[in-house]
DNA sequence: CCTAATGTCTCTAGCTGCTAGAGGTTCAAG
DNA sequence: CTTGAACCTCTAGCAGCTAGAGACATTAGG
């Protein structure tokens, strides 16, 4: 049986953030010592562990809610699982597609400026003041 | 003079988004009717439409907030405002490689599960649980 | 000029995913 | 048995909004 601690340096999760996942339902209600500490065993870890992968992978908790519950019954088809893989990798494109768009602007922007003049010739400022300055819808 | 309405049509900011702008800090406190209700001049809607596209860009509040300061002051060198603007793209730019990375980690995720097997045969949920099934940190 | 609809006001609470701190208790090593 | 680290619960805070309640202001039409 582990202490919430030994749970914390096994996984990298801090230990407020593991009390918090069991608020929010990701793991289950510990077991607990006659002081009320938490005792955890190797199901526990093996699940926390999961958690921190896919929360490192961007799934939201809702997310890895639903992958928890899907794996309860592990003899359905994995067809949810993998929606949610997909949605979340959908999103990860998105924000990726996003990011692309604003660092073409941004080295845009920065180039414009050699940073030795004064603010009213700064192009930086001129670029943020007037979106047509910008080369793509971002 | 506009109202706060027409400043939020004109910018594409909402209502209660300007009001939390003006409790932030970044924009002056507006000019008020009889009926306290807020009216706008020029110079503001300039100010918001500068707010929108700083935004848009992905500068935090705090970022605009150094920036306006900056722009109180056109004759002052902008070395400042420049190295605001590559404190910037230097997060876009860290953020994006988080994401390649994460986008490659859930292709492979992904491609590795039709969605007609059943669940304890699932790439999706094994991946998940053991990070030694990824090509990468991330 | 009056009315009705729409706009605006302030205030509070909620969202995500934690993190920090207070004030108190329990555990484990020596 | 003592002591120091680890643990407990609870509340509040972070960014950057968004939503809703309940009340007041403005404006267009008749």
């Amino acid at each position: 049986m582990f202490s919430i601690g030994t749970m914390s340096d096994r996984t990298g999760v801090k230990v407020p953030t593991i009390r918090y996942y069991e608020d929010m339902g990701l793991l289950a209600l510990a077991e607990r010592t006659a002081g009320n500490q938490r005792r955890y065993d190797q199901a526990a870890l093996d699940r926390l562990t999961f958690i921190r992968h896919a929360r490192d992978l961007g799934f939201s908790i809702e997310a890895i809610s639903e992958l928890i519950a899907l794996g309860e019954h592990p003899d359905q088809p994995c067809a949810g699982a993998s929606r949610i893989a997909r949605d979340q990798l959908a999103d990860v494109r998105a924000r990726l597609a996003r990011l692309q768009r604003l660092e073409v602007e941004l080295t845009r922007i920065v180039a414009g400026c050699s940073g030795d003049g004064t603010l009213d010739q700064c192009h930086v400022m001129a670029a943020l003041a007037d979106h047509d300055h910008c080369v793509t819808e971002h």
